[in-house]
DNA sequence: CCATACGTTCGATTAATTCGAACATATGTA
DNA sequence: TACATATGTTCGAATTAATCGAACGTATGG
């Protein structure tokens, strides 16, 4: 097999034409590298260099082989040196999921944050549900993915980067606007809205109202900002957390919502890796922006 | 240092995304292949695979990565692929020096063979006297040089490939067309036209004729067909090779020659190399070819 | 004829590569 | 839960390859 080492010593005797210099230049002795590019031109049937005792001269075919070698010298040196281009880790592309539940109001926070601070950045946002995200990184499609917890998430590993409430919104007939908290043994259960099955949020609801699990839904709705509008309607009431309830709630006067008042917090926010997903550095970057900027949004540290 | 193998094995991982199944194609084991990866990601501080016991993804830096040395691998198959296209001796550059007393002759006889023959073949053509010609094969200028011997050739290697006797001319005035041998002892040495000082002919043609070689010329002469010339005035007379004959004194009406009867033959004509030119292939062919051509002209077997 | 310089060859030493066994870990099954 | 299976990695031992220095052949210059 030919090696690169022999490439070198033979670039290095072409440039010395001395087979002495040339051994002295790579730091080996002369019988290696006379050995070294004997082997490289008898495995290409080649003579490179013309030699005796006192000349050495590049064959013409050796000056054909020299060119080739001095390309393939060059791509190896980039090919060392592209380590160093790509270590920053935030000068790459990044594919992301995002749950729609989070997707609509966080992206609109951090995108434009992340874009200054990481300009270089190739952000691939891909929205689904939870359970569909999760198989994308199973198959390597996504490398991360933000999602609600608890969510059963296999083997993945997960970094929670926020947490937050849930809010009972109503038809502005249905609620007053003095009550601020809402506590679920006054819900009305036959009439709360959520969204179809496969969102998570549906889940989690249910839980923070204390309900159990099994119950079918009256609407198949799939987004939250229809579901919102549904309630508008006064056709039921429905449960909202706490990022969503700035721009599809209280935009519209004739909703009105109170906190939810139970254990909480109601959901956890988290960003779903590979437990062999290498970027390290590119998590903590991206928390530490989510972090920052949700807590900005909602006057809270950490 | 990054080495070649550690190329394939990593490019062997990437196509079987299965570093066990890799390592098969490889005709290593796992740990080998393994260990060869993962150094050459400590090397250019990049992690080209996710791994886990499960999957093997490509990260996007190793993406990055792999295109390029995928690149890397194409080039070293086209270098291994070099020495068979180079394998044709008569498919390349070939500079060749060839002293004025033969080229004129010489060259138009071989060079629509040879271009016929070789049509890959790019010949260089040098002409210049012997000692120069030396010279330049000796600092690796030329490759091959036509001479005329006996000549000192220093430790250059002779391939001899013709021989051939001189003849005298003169006007047709001093020199009946029956004669058809002519000696050296009818020779009017005052009279006797040579070549300047450097041409070996002149040298040959003062040993064919028997005469000393210490005398000095009247004519400063470069060209056998000006010296020629001279002769068809009636200025004196000379000593020709067979080759040039033809062309210089045949088709001239004022000029008769005869055949030198002195011990012959009087000069030879050799391809000339140094002693480490590896064209021994290449030396065949063109001698072949001089000496086909020569012998047909001249009616002769080798 | 000797001294010098150079590239090559050869055997002994040194360094590296390679392998297999054991290990760690995740998955699927009973 | 326990177990079997599959995979990538680690580690020490064995093997293989690379390297060196000494000796050699050869050409050059005095």
């Amino acid at each position: 097999m030919i090696t690169i080492k022999q490439i070198n010593y033979t670039l290095a005797a072409a440039k010395a034409l001395h087979f002495k210099k040339a051994a002295e230049m790579c730091f080996v002795s002369p019988s290696t590298l006379s050995a070294a590019i004997a082997d490289l031109e008898a495995q290409l049937g080649v003579q490179i260099f013309e030699r005796d005792n006192k000349k050495v001269l590049i064959t013409p075919m050796g000056q054909k082989v020299l060119e080739k070698a001095r390309a393939i010298k060059l791509q190896m040196q980039d090919f060392a040196a592209l380590g160093q281009s790509l270590e920053d880790p935030m000068a790459n592309a990044l594919s992301l999921g995002i749950i729609p539940t989070i997707g609509p109001f966080l992206i609109p926070l951090v995108l434009p944050v992340l874009k200054k601070k990481y300009p270089r950045l190739e952000l691939n946002i891909t929205e689904d549900q939870s359970h569909a995200l999760i198989e994308q990184l199973e198959d390597g499609n996504l490398e991360m993915a933000v999602l609600a917890l608890p969510f059963d998430i296999k083997g993945l590993s997960s970094h929670k980067f926020w947490e937050e409430d849930f809010y009972y919104v109503s038809h502005k007939n249905n609620l007053s606007s003095d009550i601020k908290e809402f506590s679920a043994r006054n819900l009305n259960k036959s009439r709360l809205l959520l969204l179809d099955e496969g969102h998570c949020l549906k889940e989690h609801a249910l839980k923070a109202c204390e309900i159990g699990s099994g119950s079918k839904n009256l609407v198949k709705v799939t987004n939250l900002s229809t579901l919102v509008q549904l309630v508008a309607s006064d056709m039921g009431s429905t449960v909202v957390p706490q990022m969503a309830v700035e721009s599809l709630v209280d935009s519209n006067t004739l909703l009105r919502r109170a906190h939810l008042n139970q254990e909480r917090p109601h959901r956890e926010i988290a960003l779903v890796t590979r437990r062999s997903y290498p970027g390290s550095a590119t998590i903590k970057h991206l928390l530490d922006t989510f972090t920052q900027e949700l807590s900005k949004k909602f006057n809270r540290n950490s």
